[in-house]
DNA sequence: ACGTTGATTTCGTAA
DNA sequence: TTACGAAGTCAACGT
C-alpha cells in the first residue's frame, strides 16, 4: 500500500464525468492497482476512486508536471495531476484475514423463522428459503385453521387475498418478506412472489406479510393497497425471545 | 489527517456487530475525528469505519495494550486494539473545494424537460417532478392536439395506452421515465405510475416512455409487451441542443 | 459468466 | 428535519 500526500488535481471520466480542483489531499494505491482520492472530510467513502482492476501509469505531462494515469476496462480514466509531493511513503500490509459480520438480514430471518407466530397469531413456518421459479420466499408459512364461524369472529384479519375462499375453512398459506429496511421494492418482489405462489393449487390461497425493522411510508401504502400486512419487527425483542439469557446482560 | 499503520483488532457494534482479527492495516483519523480501517485490497470501501460525528478516546485496555475507542450518538462503537505501530503521520490538508459531477440522472431529466419534443414531435413538458402518492413522475408532458386525420396519417404513433380515445381527439398525458441505465424496475415503477395516473379522469389517457441513455435488453421487451416506448437518449447530442456553443469544443 | 439481493450503504434533494 | 430515490454504488451468492 502505498500513501501519497500531494497537492493535485483529479479528473475522472467515466459513467460520468467528474473534476476535483487543485487542493492538497491523500492518495492510496492499494496492491491491486486500485486508486482512492480521500480528503480530511466527508465520509468512509473518497471523493473520487478507480477500482480495481486498472492500471496505473505515472507519467509527466506536457506542463511537466507529474501525472497519474489511472485505467479500467471500460475506458474509465482517472487523471490525477500533481503540483507537489508532502508525503510518498509504502508499506507492506499483507492480506487481511477478512472481516465478520452478526446482526444482518440473514439472521432477523432465522429469528422470524423460530418466531413466526410473532407476526401473526397461530401462525407456523412451513420452510425457510422455500424455492420458486423466479428465487426462494423468505420464509413460507401456514395460518391457523380456522371455521367461518371463528374466522368471522376474529375481525382482526382483513388481509385474505383477494379470491381466497370464504366458505368452509380458512387455512392458506402466508408468504413472509424479510427486510431490515423496506421500501416498494419490497413490496414488488413480494406481490411476484404472491402471485406465482397463488397459480399452485396446493399452496393457495397465499396471502403476504412485509416483515421489517423498518418500513417506509410509501411501501407501506402500496402493501396495505395490495392487502399485504405490514409488520415492524423489533429485533432486540426477537433476539431476548429467542434466548432469554441474553436479558440478564 | 492521521495516518496509522498498525497490526490491529478492530470491534464494531452499533447496528450490527463485527469483528476483524489482529493483522497490520491502515488506521485514518479525518479532521472530524471519523475514522477508517483499510486493508490493502477491496474496493473503496473500508473494512469497518465510524462516520463522524464521533469521538475518539485513545486508552490504554487491561492488557497495557493501547486502545482506541471512537464512539457516535446512537451508542455505536467501534473498538481498535492496537498491538504494534509501524507508522503514525499527521498532516494538515486544510478544507477541499469538493467534487463537481456531470451526467448523472438528474442533467439528463433537466434536458429532457428542456426538449420535451426531442422524446416525440410536438410533446411538450406539464410537470417535472409530477407528484402522485407512490412517488413523483420524472416528467408529466402532453402531446400535440391531432385531429383523427392527422392522427391517423402519423402511423408511427401505435404506443397509444388502451382505451385512449380514438374518435374526435387524441390529446392524452404521456407519463416520462428518466433513467441513465433502465432495467426491469425501470419498466415497473413506470407501470405503477400508468396504473396510477390512467385512474384520474383529468389525466387519462396515460401512455408512458422510458427514456435512458441505455436501456437493457429484457427491459426493452417488457416495455414493448406493455406498450411502454422506449427511447435511447444521446447525451451529448441533447447537451448540444441546450447549449450550441458546446459544439465548438 | 451473469443476474439478484443486501448494505453500518452514503449522498443529495425536496417537502 | 425528515424522507425518499439514486449511486461510477460494491460484494456475496446462486444459476
Amino acid at each position: 500500500m502505498r500513501l501519497v500526500i500531494a497537492r493535485c488535481q483529479v479528473d475522472y471520466a467515466g459513467r460520468l464525468t467528474a473534476h476535483l480542483p487543485m487542493a492538497t489531499r491523500l492518495l492510496i494505491v492499494k496492491a491491486d492497482s486500485s486508486v482512492l482520492v480521500h480528503s480530511d472530510g466527508g465520509s468512509y467513502k473518497p471523493l473520487n476512486w478507480m477500482s480495481a482492476p486498472c492500471t496505473l501509469v505515472e507519467g509527466v505531462d506536457g506542463m511537466g508536471q507529474v501525472e497519474w494515469v489511472v485505467e479500467a476496462k471500460g475506458g474509465d480514466t482517472l487523471r490525477i495531476v500533481i503540483e507537489a509531493v508532502v508525503s510518498d511513503t509504502t508499506y507492506d500490509l499483507g492480506a487481511d484475514p477478512g472481516l465478520q459480520k452478526d446482526g444482518v438480514e440473514k439472521h432477523l430471518q432465522e429469528l422470524l423463522a423460530d418466531h413466526p407466530a410473532s407476526l401473526h397469531t397461530g401462525m407456523t413456518l412451513v420452510r425457510r428459503e422455500f424455492p420458486t421459479a423466479i428465487g426462494p420466499v423468505d420464509l413460507l408459512c401456514r395460518e391457523a385453521v380456522l371455521t367461518v364461524e371463528s374466522a368471522t369472529m376474529t375481525a382482526h384479519q382483513p388481509d385474505l387475498a383477494p379470491g381466497s375462499a370464504a366458505v368452509g375453512q380458512v387455512s392458506g398459506h402466508v408468504a413472509v418478506e424479510v427486510k431490515r429496511k423496506a421500501g416498494i421494492d419490497a413490496v414488488e418482489q413480494l406481490t411476484r412472489y404472491l402471485e406465482l405462489l397463488n397459480r399452485d393449487p396446493l399452496l393457495a390461497p397465499v396471502r403476504g406479510i412485509l416483515a421489517a425493522q423498518t418500513i417506509v411510508a410509501q411501501a407501506r401504502t402500496l402493501a396495505e393497497d395490495r392487502r399485504i400486512q405490514c409488520c415492524v419487527v423489533d429485533y432486540d425483542a426477537l433476539r431476548g425471545m429467542d434466548d432469554p439469557a441474553a436479558r440478564l446482560f
